[in-house]
DNA sequence: CCTTGATATTGATCGTGGTCAATATTGACG
DNA sequence: CGTCAATATTGACCACGATCAATATCAAGG
């Protein structure tokens, strides 16, 4: 019953404290920005599989991409996922959410 | 553990085949418009007390604002939702979603 | 190879949430 | 007040997901 349907799929991977501020990290470290595994196991206070398990999630959402360097693995945000976000939130309001953000003048 | 933060509340109540569908439909009556929960009831294939319970979640999380006119209840998008949604999607791709919708060239 | 560090998987537990049947509440209208 | 239609609440059931401990995989270096 996995709900299957891509729109819900991508707002549940969301929809959880931990992976929310993981995909914040990696918003914040700015488009290319890759950020290590690791670097999300000392900053949420959650187990090492558990920030496995939250990664994988947010990878078969397609909100992720990973890339192996060595032993390290980097993640990035998927291309397309601020497109497919967006597109939610139109559908949502039928309009232009942007126009409503602080203008940065 | 109810987790508290409004951001994860608000993707949350999202996240659900059920309660997007309805948000869709408000969306797609417009600003103004109201939808009755029995109209939900239709639609849905669930239970009238899911329908319910749906409505609850959405109202408490801030999405719909709802509306007694006699025995039906009316249910609208809440004010502000859109630039709710909207500041998550920028505190995640850094800004600009907008940008990034398929331009009309 | 063997060890070591990084990540993933497994298995189990436990809370949360979606669902329905049954029942209660609410408001309109005789 | 009694009835009816619409909505909400209750209680129970079940699936899913978040979590961790333990273990496995995987890659680099000696």
């Amino acid at each position: 019953m996995k709900s299957s349907d891509p729109d819900v799929r991508l707002l549940g991977a969301l929809a959880d404290p931990t992976r929310l501020s993981i995909v914040r990290q990696l918003g914040a470290v700015g488009r290319s920005g890759m950020i290590c595994a690791c670097d999300f196991v000392e900053c949420c206070d959650v187990s090492q599989p558990t920030i496995s398990h939250h990664l994988k999630v947010l990878r078969s959402a397609g909100v992720v991409t990973s890339e192996r360097q060595g032993t390290n693995i980097y993640y990035a945000l998927a291309p397309g996922v601020a497109e497919r976000y967006a597109a939610i939130g139109a559908s949502l309001a039928g309009l232009v959410p942007l126009a409503a953000l602080p203008s940065p003048t």
